[in-house]
Parts: C-alpha cells; sequence; structure tokens
RNA sequence: GGGCGAGUGGUGAAAUUGGUAUACACGCUAGCCUUAGGAGCUAGUGCCGCAAGGCGUGAGGGUUCGAGUCCCUCCUCGCCCACCA
C-alpha cells in the first residue's frame, strides 16, 4: 500500500473537526499559551511565510500537549484595515464582504495544513463583539487620561486627500497614488504611550526577547540623559530652554538654534530679519519629512536677529533658527557647541560663527589587555574630527568646571544650574505619544460624541458596540467616510441630550491588534474583554512567534497596553510577551522576496495537494533555522517527502522485538528531538529523525515498538500521517493522547565509540575504544593504527593528551 | 553615522559550545531496474594531485597539545534606525 497524502490527510482532518483534542478548562494549572501572530485576511490567501511560523509553533504545541500540558493555541484575524477599503473604493464592493470572503479561505487553507488551532476561540477584530470591547478600552483609556486629543503634525497624501499612517509612507510618496505627502496640522486621538516610555524600556530586561527587537525598541524610545540650559532673551521678555546631553560644554556654547516651528520665534523675531525668517519658515514647512531627513548633507538656517545670553558666563550669542533642529525633540532648541558637536560644527563654519574649544582630549593610553596581562600593543587614538572633539575628555576655558572630567563636569554644572533656577538634570524620551484615530472606514468606530456645550463625551458603555454604518460613500474626500452617513452622524449627547455629532474617526488597526491575545481567554464573554480569572489562568503569553517587522509597532503598542491594564487592574502582570521569536522570511526561489510583480511567490496550496500538508510543514522546519532567511526550493520538498515515504515502508519491516542495534540510536534520538523541539530547532531535529530511519532501513528490521517511538517523534511535524501509522499500528486513540516518549539514560551510552587520534595537532587516524579507556588502552590502540605509527617512529614522545571518548592527542619531537 | 546579525562544499545547511569540519537534505556522476520517467535501488561526491601526500570554515595575525568555535586587526554582505542635540 503506497503513502496516500491526499486520503489520509482528508480522514484525519475530518476526525480532528469531528472531535477536536480536549484543550482543557480554564481552571488548570499545567497551562501554556503559544501565539503566533494573527493574519491580516489578504485576498491573495495564506503565504508560506504563516506556514512557517504557525507550523513551528504548531509543532510545539503539539509536542507539550502529549506531555500532558494544556496548551492555548488559538487563531484569529487582524481584519480591519486598508487592502479591504481601497478595494471598496476600486469596485465598491464592501470591505465587510470582501473580508469575510478572505477569512473564509484563510480558515480552509489554515485547516488544510493541519493546525491545531481552538477553533472555538477564533476571533475577529472586525466583529462588532470584538471591537465593542476595543472601544470599551479606548473609553477605559480616556476616562483615565490615557487617551486624549490633541492637535499634531500628520501625515498628508495630497492627491488622495486623506492623513496617512507613517507606515502607509513609502519614501515620501503614497503607498497607493505615488503621490506627495505633506504635513500637516491636525486635531487627532493619541494615546498616552509616553507616560510608559522608562518601564516600557526598564520592562525588557525581563523579557526572553531577540536581542535586535530589544534594540530596536530601546532605539524607538529613544532615552537621552542630559540637562535643560534656559537662556534669556536680550530685550525681551522671554527664555529659551533647550535640551542638551553635554552640559559641560555650556561655556562653548556659541549660538542658540531653534527649530523653524519653535513657539518663540514669532516673538524674537527682529524685524529687518522677519523677511528672511519667515521665508524660511515656509520653505521648511514645505519639505516633507523625507527632504528633512534625507537631504541633510546641507545645513541651513536664518539669524532672527535676536541673542540671548549665556547664564554661565554672561555672553551675548545669536539666536538662529534651522531645520536640522527638531521641534519635536527636547524642547525644539539646541544650544550649539560646534566645537564638540560634528553638526554645529558644520553649521558654524558655513555661517561664520565662532567655535570655542572648551573640552581637552585625553592624552594617548596604553591599553592592557586584561586577559592576557600584558601589553598587546594596541592602542586607542582620540578621535579628532579636523577641529571638533566630541568624545569625553577634560574641560577647559569653563570657568568652574575646569580641570574636570567630562561626567564630573556634568554633574557639577547641573548642580549649578539647579541651584540658579536655570534649568538641571532632565532626561528626555525621543517616543511620541501614539496617533490612534483614522480618517477611515475600515476600522472601529472611535466611541466619543461631540457636545456643543458638554465637549466630548464617552459612548454610555450600554450602547456599545458603535456599529459601522453601512450607508457611507468609499470615495476619500479628506474627512472619514462615516461623516457622510446621517443615521450615525447625528446623534444626542448623553450628558445633555442636546444635539451632538458622533466622532467619525475610526481606530488604527494596531489599536485591534494591542489585546487579541486577551480575547482568546474569553472569547465569548459579553460583560467584559475577558475574565480576569481567566486571564491569569492562561497569560502572559509563554512563547509569541510572529516576523519581526512588528518589532516597534504591534510589539511596541501590545506592551503599552498591557502595562496600562496591568496599572487598572485588569491584568496581573505587566509584560504580555514572555518569550518572543521571530521566524525568518521565506524568500522566493530566486532568493528575492516574494511579491507578485516578480511573480516569484510560492503558493501554500499548491504544495498541499502535490506533495501533501505533512510534508510543506516539514520542509519549511528544515529549510534551516526558524529565525534566518531563507530562500525556498521546491525541489527541495521532494527530500522531505521521500522521507515520509520511507517512514510509511518501515511498516513492512516491523519486527516483535526491539531490535538490539536501533537501541541506543533510538534514546539518543528521543533525547536530541525533545530537546531540539523545545529550542524549536526543527531542522536538526529531522535531521535526526532520517538518521534513524536510515539507520532502520539499512538494519532490514525495526522493532514494533521501536517503530511507535519513530512516529510519536514524527507526530508533532507530521500530524497526519502519524494519526494513520498510529492507528495502523492498533491503537484505538488519537497519537496525541499518548504520552510522549522519554530517553533512559543508561541506553544513550556508547560501549563503544570512534575517535580521533592526531599527531601533533593533526588527526592521523582513528580508534575504536570504550568511552572511559586508560590512557595506556587508548594509546595501545593507537600504536596499533599503521597510519599513526608512521609519524611517531623515529620520534620522542614529548607529551599526551587524552580526553576519554574525546581526542588522543600525541606531541612529539 | 549608530545598532543588530552573518560570511563553512555546486545549493539549503550541521558541528555535543575548544576535541576526527561538512551531519541531514538537494543537486550532480556512474551503474542497476524500467516501454518510459521529474519514479525506485546501489555506489560515489570539499579542493589540488596518477599517487604518496598536501590544502581547506571571508583575509591576516595571536593564544593553545588542539581553533569554524576564544583574542586582536581588517574585508564583504544583510537588516533596522538615523541632523534626536
Amino acid at each position: 500500500m503506497p503513502y496516500d497524502h491526499q486520503s489520509i490527510e482528508k480522514k484525519w482532518q475530518k476526525k480532528w473537526e469531528e472531535s477536536p483534542e480536549s484543550q482543557g478548562d480554564d481552571s488548570d494549572q499545567d497551562t501554556l499559551y503559544h501565539l503566533v501572530m494573527f493574519p491580516y485576511p489578504s485576498g491573495s490567501g495564506l503565504h508560506v511565510g504563516h506556514v512557517e511560523s504557525y507550523s513551528a509553533v504548531d509543532m510545539l504545541t503539539r509536542m507539550e500537549r502529549m506531555r500532558g500540558k494544556k496548551v492555548l493555541f488559538p487563531m484569529g484575524y487582524d481584519a480591519f484595515g486598508l487592502p479591504a477599503e481601497n478595494y471598496a473604493i476600486k469596485t465598491g464592493v464592501h470591505p465587510a464582504q470582501t473580508t469575510a470572503k478572505a477569512i473564509e479561505t484563510f480558515r480552509t487553507q489554515l485547516k488544510s495544513i493541519g493546525l491545531s488551532f481552538d477553533w472555538d476561540r477564533e476571533v475577529s477584530t472586525a466583529d462588532p463583539d470584538y471591537y465593542r470591547w476595543t472601544q470599551w478600552l479606548f473609553l477605559l483609556f480616556f476616562k483615565n487620561g490615557l487617551a486624549y486629543r490633541a492637535k499634531s503634525p500628520v501625515n498628508w497624501c495630497t492627491s488622495c486627500t486623506t492623513v496617512l499612517a507613517n507606515e502607509q509612507v513609502v519614501s515620501g510618496a503614497c503607498e497607493r497614488c505615488d503621490s506627495e505627502v505633506i504635513q500637516k496640522e491636525l486635531e487627532q486621538w493619541f494615546f498616552k504611550i509616553t507616560d510608559y516610555a522608562e518601564r516600557l524600556l526598564t520592562g525588557m530586561d525581563t523579557i526572553d526577547w531577540p536581542e535586535k527587537i530589544k534594540a530596536m525598541q530601546r532605539n524607538w524610545i529613544g532615552k537621552s540623559v542630559g540637562a535643560t540650559v534656559d537662556f534669556s532673551v536680550v530685550d525681551h521678555d522671554a527664555t529659551v530652554s533647550v535640551f542638551t546631553t553635554r552640559p559641560d560644554t555650556l561655556f562653548g556654547a556659541t549660538y542658540v538654534v531653534l527649530a523653524p516651528e519653535h513657539a518663540l520665534v514669532d516673538q524674537l523675531v527682529a524685524d529687518e530679519s522677519r523677511t528672511d525668517v519667515e521665508a524660511y519658515r515656509v520653505a521648511a514647512g514645505k519639505k516633507s519629512a523625507l527632504e528633512r531627513t534625507e537631504l541633510q548633507k546641507v545645513k541651513t538656517g536664518v539669524f532672527t536677529g535676536a541673542y540671548a545670553i549665556n547664564p554661565v558666563n554672561d555672553e551675548k550669542i545669536p539666536i538662529w533658527i534651522a531645520d536640522y533642529v527638531m521641534v519635536t525633540y527636547g524642547t525644539g532648541a539646541i544650544m550649539a557647541v560646534p566645537a564638540h558637536d560634528e553638526r554645529d560644527f558644520e553649521f558654524a563654519k558655513k555661517y561664520k560663527l565662532p567655535i570655542k574649544k572648551v573640552v581637552e582630549p585625553p592624552v594617548l593610553q596604553e591599553v592592557m589587555n586584561p586577559d592576557v596581562g600584558i601589553s598587546n600593543g594596541a592602542q586607542t587614538q582620540v578621535k579628532i574630527i579636523t577641529d571638533c572633539f566630541t568624545s569625553d575628555g577634560t574641560a577647559v576655558n569653563s570657568g568652574l568646571l575646569d580641570c574636570l572630567k567630562t561626567n564630573e563636569a556634568k554633574e557639577k554644572i547641573n548642580g549649578w544650574l539647579t541651584e540658579n533656577g536655570l534649568g538641571g538634570a532632565k532626561t528626555t524620551y525621543r517616543i511620541r505619544d501614539w496617533l490612534v484615530s483614522r480618517q477611515r472606514y475600515w476600522g472601529a468606530p472611535i466611541p466619543i460624541i461631540w457636545c456643543e456645550s458638554c465637549g466630548p463625551q464617552p459612548v454610555p458603555e450600554n450602547q456599545l458596540p458603535v456599529v459601522l454604518p453601512n450607508d457611507v460613500d468609499f470615495k476619500p474626500t479628506g474627512e472619514s467616510p462615516l461623516v457622510g452617513s446621517k443615521t450615525f452622524h447625528d446623534v444626542t449627547c448623553p450628558a445633555c441630550s442636546a444635539p451632538a455629532r458622533r466622532e467619525s474617526d475610526t481606530m488604527d488597526t494596531f489599536v485591534d491588534s494591542s489585546w487579541y491575545y486577551l480575547r482568546y481567554c474569553d472569547p465569548k464573554n459579553d460583560q467584559a474583554f475577558a475574565d480576569r480569572e481567566k486571564i491569569d489562568n492562561w497569560c502572559p503569553v509563554d512563547l509569541y512567534v510572529g516576523g519581526a517587522e512588528h518589532a516597534v509597532m504591534h510589539l511596541l503598542y501590545a506592551r503599552f497596553f498591557s502595562y496600562a491594564l496591568h496599572d487598572l487592574g485588569y491584568v496581573g502582570y505587566e509584560e504580555p510577551f514572555v518569550k518572543l521569536r521571530n521566524q525568518g522570511l521565506i524568500l522566493g526561489p530566486d532568493g528575492d522576496k516574494m511579491s507578485k510583480s516578480k511573480g516569484n511567490v510560492v503558493n501554500p496550496d499548491e504544495i498541499v495537494s502535490q506533495y501533501g500538508a505533512d510534508s510543506i510543514r516539514l520542509y519549511e522546519m528544515f529549510l534551516g533555522p526558524l529565525e534566518d532567511e531563507k530562500p525556498w526550493d521546491t525541489k527541495g520538498v521532494v527530500g522531505v517527502r521521500r522521507f515520509l515515504e520511507k517512514v510509511w515502508k518501515l511498516q513492512d519491516i516491523i519486527v516483535l522485538e526491539p531490535v538490539e542495534g536501533l537501541e541506543t540510536q533510538l534514546h539518543k534520538t528521543i533525547k536530541k528531538v525533545t530537546g531540539d523541539y523545545e529550542e524549536l530547532r526543527f531542522n536538526t531535529a529531522i535531521a535526526k529523525l532520517m538518521e534513524l530511519t536510515n539507520a532502520a532501513t539499512s538494519a532490514g528490521k525495526i522493532g514494533r515498538d521501536q517503530y511507535a517511538v519513530l512516529v510519536q517523534l514524527l507526530a508533532p511535524l507530521a500530524p497526519h500521517l502519524s494519526e494513520e501509522l498510529w492507528e495502523l499500528l492498533g491503537h484505538k486513540e488519537s497519537i496525541f493522547t499518548s504520552t510522549w516518549p522519554t530517553f533512559d539514560p543508561k541506553k544513550i551510552v556508547d560501549t563503544q565509540i570512534e575517535m580521533g587520534v592526531q599527531v601533533n595537532g593533526k588527526v592521523r587516524g582513528s580508534v575504536v575504544l570504550a568511552p572511559d579507556a586508560s590512557e595506556d588502552e587508548a594509546m595501545a590502540a593507537a600504536h596499533a593504527d599503521e597510519n599513526v605509527t608512521k609519524y611517531l617512529d623515529g620520534k620522542d614522545v614529548m607529551k599526551i593528551i587524552y580526553v576519554p571518548g574525546r581526542i588522543l592527542n600525541i606531541v612529539v619531537k
């Protein structure tokens, strides 16, 4: 009987559907929560990249369940979002229809690869029963001061006349129509993620995440320790406050720069400079974010005609505006110290501004290698960029700071600034509050009602969800399509009953995905987003797997939500995802990123029908380490398919008694495979299973119980085939109700091992020995090897290094 | 400019963490079988060399009995961030 993947996979998928494996009730003690990033249900269906991460976690989940753990492993859909809405603009087909159809397709595809999701817990963010709680969470944040409304510059597409999210701006242009994106000042809704900047930073020390993701989040949060310094303005009743990380260089400040958008510019600018300053501000405002950052080669600026007083030495220094200073960072103003900052140096040279040296570089010093204890001759050369020195050193020309090292000088000047009420130590963060409102249709409506007299009022909880209306025109106008819906827009104020209007913006879809893993814990609950006990039973998530592209968006937002919900008493922990792993991109066969335009997209359906679900699962895991980028090679699928066929054929050579010669290898395989699965190292686990299969094939026989163990080890990877073989072995119950095999430590000890013999460090032969053989025995064996003795003849043995079981090295002269 | 990571056969990749480099698989070569095969089986396959032997993990140094692995100096590639004061 040949291995017929199609009938086997159909048969078992049907059985799993009819009697899904119990995932345990919510009061179980021995629980794990395995999570994969839920997909956006795109019209093009499941991608091989989805298969990669879902298969990996499915395998670990199946093993843990066989080891007696209750594992929550849910799936859902991140169903709101732009593509469906854009499709509606083009075709008039309602996003709800497009999305529902795509979800159908995804579900069918996911089931076709035999993933053991708990389908009872499936969620969709576009479902009113889901977004009702997204809205509820918005109101929770609103009532607790974590959601607020403010004016802010946002990305504006001139052609689509609509706001774009940062991620929808590609190289300064609209991703949809490729036209220019400019900055526009609009009033928007924000979440106060900045309140959590420090905790989001320090919390990372407690979680097992890839260093790369942590680094990206740290960089995004952008903590910077320094000081503020207040400069009074000559002939004006005004103070310019600047932020600097080098307060120790205050004596070297020779001018002050404000961002063009800085609020004080209007007040300070001298009449004779007004025309120039205005022209510069207009020009800067027109520049896109792209131009302002990428055309950084040339710095430009304009003198305002005003002067500031350096508080530490009473020097009168000019105030400039320049767009190399960002209004959004620090105080939007800097003190320029050209002698010790490259940007200021460049600017000062261009505009002939004075450069004053206040830090002396340290002298050259010899560095001792602490490991060796002797000088290795390496030296640290101080970095001198022509006349600009940016490293630490010793203060000079700095009055009270003279002769102090940079660190000491910082401390001293900060104290002085504080004492004199002129500023002092200050830490800033680069992260900005999260802009969550979108002038879009296909998202969760923001549950706020605007009243002339009462201001923004939360929609009463018993009126949630605020359901998306259907009487809308999707054509972009610059306003949310919801404005056009009379049934939606015109309401009464919940506080005073006066006529009022409903907020017409919807929420960023990242709000939906910031809490979805909580909904899985209790997906049918209509009293709360989830029951606290159920959350605490499963959460935090033990293992989270998904793409690295979400490093500073979803993964940061979800952490913020978790911290906020913790503080408000809704969850019992701060960090939501204890362990995170990123799957590497699967590239096209040509080594390029898969894309429709390149025509190198591999459709998993075709692989499933031709080779089988078990083969595609196994193949994607066998490709290489989960976290690496790997090119797809359809020919490689043949290899794992052959392996499955070999396993299938082993049925023909089953014997009743265990085959002695396979016993050690079997137990070593149990050990290796179990450990590898735990670490998500499926490629080496599969290789080990192949070796065992090859060994059994060569031996021409395998014991019935030995075969059963092999099938069990294979079960998480190739669930359909393993179920079938398990049944053929005479079992009535699913293989996944069986107990995961354990190895016998006594059986993994080799009685004989092959060991290399080196002469002067070069391998010259090998000997077969007991692993605990004595040095004399090892030497005797080595002398019996003529290739070894050839190199020993006529030489004196100086030294013998013998590491039992590892190596014998004979040093001769 | 900053951060993270990687360079091993023709290809995807292994290497018990300092102990016989290239496991496993693809591909390729030869042979067998077959009407045929994008099927199966057997053997071979790092490089140079007829051989003995030599050389081999991006390059060059170092430590060590022994280095893909540790240390130093470089080179190349990938990803992310970037006028952040």
